[in-house]
DNA sequence: ACAATAAAATACCAATCGGTATATTTTTAG
DNA sequence: CTAAAAATATACCGATTGGTATTTTATTGT
């Protein structure tokens, strides 16, 4: 790893949970000088404008949070125990030990939808794989006949999705845990009724 | 009706769109004039700062789409009717016939929670009031005998909020529809299942 | 119709915005 | 160890930011 790839990566690591607190507009490159302690020179030798610095930032926010729920979906034995690894997930994802300022997919799917197309085209491909992940997951539960077979893969999919997103911004702006596992609860009796 | 009560109105109509796309930071003080085509002057003889727009912007996307759902809610006879008016509100969020630029709620929250904390204390606010609103819904129809007594009022009104924030999320950020109906479908199927 | 008053426009402010050209320092390869 | 190259810092740019003092215009009550 060159010198150049060091402070590219130490630049994302620093600004990446300002911009998911923040938002794009509301980050500027005070706040990345100021996070780094490095100079204006030295971010824009490194990359080319701050659009640049907002995507690798969503990119490490995003792979963060992804590697870790995948290795908890992997520790799982059955399909339904995959499927609520997000239950577990809250104290991590609410207290900023996993992605500071909540979910980046969440967070940037707001922030970006109606101002910034390529940041909205990064969260967009971000919800379409993580939707088409569970789906296999469900799948690979019909086929092992641990879910019903007339359930339908997507829609299981995107119900949970939608329960977990729905339930952090819930959580995290009451700042209630109870909150979250009152929804929680009916993400495992949901899942639970699957087969 | 005063002539700056009528100014104010107008300032507060024209820019609760733009506070609703772009968000606080995102939206400047140009946005605010050329959007009313007043000055600056102007502006800041009927408000005292940006922050006090943006919170009447909000009060006012909150007070559209309130209004307009419990519209929705008093026509409904049955307490799971009531439950399920959101279904069909979507095509009014998505398209920006009711709030230009999807859910004011979620979107504040998100724009909010971690910056700015009079904006977050009103969604705060709107959030807890309306999961007061359908859990009393909730014990309406519990009392009626219409939902099953051993149901949590509370736990459905998150749960009823969580699917519906979460689903204005995945379906305006992907443009699809089909994904709306396959997430409300699971909250019709919920709410079915409640008594 | 006319003052008094209120509202809006003009013209300005310092501070910050994102970004860049250039100089200086640090790293790297021979 | 040294020279070339790469990386960082310095110093600056015009544009825009939120905000204000002052002047002009419009509205109001009499």
């Amino acid at each position: 790893m060159t010198k150049a790839e060091k402070t590219r990566n130490f630049i994302v690591e620093k600004t990446a949970p300002i911009f998911n607190m923040k938002g794009y507009a509301g980050t500027s490159l005070n706040d990345i000088t100021a996070a780094t302690g490095l100079t204006k020179g030295s971010i824009y030798g490194n990359f080319a404008n701050k659009d640049e610095v907002a995507l690798a930032a969503f990119d490490y926010n995003l792979k963060n949070v992804s590697s870790k729920i995948d290795a908890e979906i992997n520790k799982q034995a059955s399909i339904k125990d995959k499927l609520l690894v997000y239950i577990n997930i809250y104290q991590k994802f609410i207290d900023g030990s996993l992605s500071e300022g909540g979910c980046p997919v969440l967070n940037t799917a707001i922030d970006a939808d109606d101002t910034h197309p390529e940041l909205r085209g990064r969260v967009l491909k971000a919800v379409l794989d993580w939707k088409n992940k569970i789906a296999k997951l469900v799948e690979a539960g019909i086929a092992s006949k641990e879910i019903n077979p007339d359930q339908h893969p997507e829609q299981i999919a995107l119900t949970i999705i939608a329960m977990v997103e729905g339930g952090i911004m819930i959580s995290k702006l009451t700042s209630k845990k109870e909150y979250w596992n009152l929804i929680m609860g009916s993400l495992k009796k949901y899942v639970e009724s699957l087969g």
